[in-house]
DNA sequence: TAGTGGTCTAGACCACCAT
DNA sequence: TGGTGGTCTAGACCACTAG
């Protein structure tokens, strides 16, 4: 009947982070002090303090030393942070567009020189590609190029069944029972292939945005290798150096 | 005579990252537990466990639930991570090249709408734009223009003077006594126009990165709106998405 | 079940900053 | 000086994972 509690600590700062949406605290202003907080929520001042920790992390609060901790004046600004790896389809659907994910082809192939370092396999193995777009209000902004190595498929039926439906991360996690955990790639402005033109409707002078690499579970072994590209005019990274 | 000692936590860190470069614990091998560890260091596991959070926030460990914590297996890999706020000409360095920047111009400027708006100051107050370029191996591979609000400039004589020898973080730091914290930014790719072709020396066909936004200080006051064009065939960018 | 990391406490002292 | 956040301790119990 109990629901498992998260950690307290988790459980303060969404109300804290609730209190910072509802205006409670505004944008600069100075929250109460570590241990006024700590007794507010009747917790010891260390997890109070892992509470911030979640706050500072995420951006919304910024601590100083002597002085007090302080809701961001920018926070909320970002929308879809470049570093984060989340379904595109829910990036696109953040910003306020209609979002659809649309398969374009899936195919058994072998895996050539390149797409077989990256996924740590051997050369003419078997693999799976599969392409596809995003479209953010009926409009193509991103085609994304995946490629799958066969061990990762248990059948490739599954493929046809599941993947028109499912997202690839949920096709990972549920039928692949692998857990994706970082995508490590190189960023990179390039011009569009005729094909490529031709599938994102742009013409040969609209530069994209490339980001390509490869997708590793916990234990680093290498689930995909992928390519996706991003309509510039369209589709707006934002970046939050620090 | 005594040094201010770093937080231990700190210490244990590096001794920690140390080994780790040094191969003690090897890609992808398992940590001693955080009571053993915290025993070795003569701290209390809670320390011992800020130690290791540093660690994880690096990427350097993974930590895992009920079984142990471990040596990241793609450690290194990133030269030049996209997030970070270093100085331009490090980042060119780390990747093994000789850096060096140059100034094209410096002058001062009525600040227009655009630049107005990011710096939270009125249109047509008085700025001072900074042009230069970094080259790798004496090639040239980043434009940047910057703007800087007139309040933050003491002295214009200073620009001359500092600038063309210190970088601007330095000189934001030392002789306009701010902090920058955090460059607010939007990644999109574009086609040069004629002046950045002439000054980064590529046709018309190569498409660039453009970085452009708003660097803010601690307390979220703009102290610079900066536009970097990197050249995507010389300067590649590299990007972790969790 | 044994061992791991995750959470939490109650208290202490230090370092920083405004006044 | 007084109040803030930063560091640190010693101990307890919980949650997860392997064998």
């Amino acid at each position: 009947m109990f629901q498992s509690r998260a950690p307290l600590y988790m459980e303060i700062a969404k109300e804290l982070k609730k209190r910072i949406t509802d205006g409670v605290y505004a944008p600069g202003q100075q929250l109460p002090s570590e241990p006024e907080l700590a007794a507010q929520f009747g917790v010891s001042r260390g997890t109070l303090r892992e509470a911030l920790s979640v706050l500072e992390k995420e951006g919304a609060i910024r601590r100083r030393h002597g002085i007090g901790s302080f809701v961001e004046a920018h926070y909320n600004k970002v929308v879809a942070g470049m570093e984060r790896l989340d379904p595109l389809i829910d990036t696109i659907r953040r910003s306020g567009y209609e979002a659809k994910d649309q398969v374009l082809s899936i195919r058994e192939t072998k895996i050539d020189a390149k797409g077989a370092e990256a996924l740590e396999v051997e050369v003419g193995s078997v693999g799976y590609v599969i392409e596809s777009i995003r479209l953010a209000d009926q409009e193509p902004v991103i085609y994304c190029f995946d490629l799958l190595p066969g061990w990762l498929v248990p059948d490739p039926a599954l493929l046809e069944n599941r993947y028109r439906t499912d997202s690839l991360s949920s096709f990972l996690k549920d039928t692949c029972q692998v857990k994706p955990y970082q995508f490590i790639s190189t960023v990179s402005a390039v011009l569009p292939f005729p094909k490529t033109m031709r599938i994102l409707g742009i013409d040969k002078k609209s530069p994209l945005i490339l980001i390509e690499g490869t997708l590793y579970d916990e234990n680093g072994k290498p689930l995909n290798y992928g390519k996706q590209l991003f309509r510039s005019d369209k589709y707006q990274f934002h970046l939050v150096r620090k």
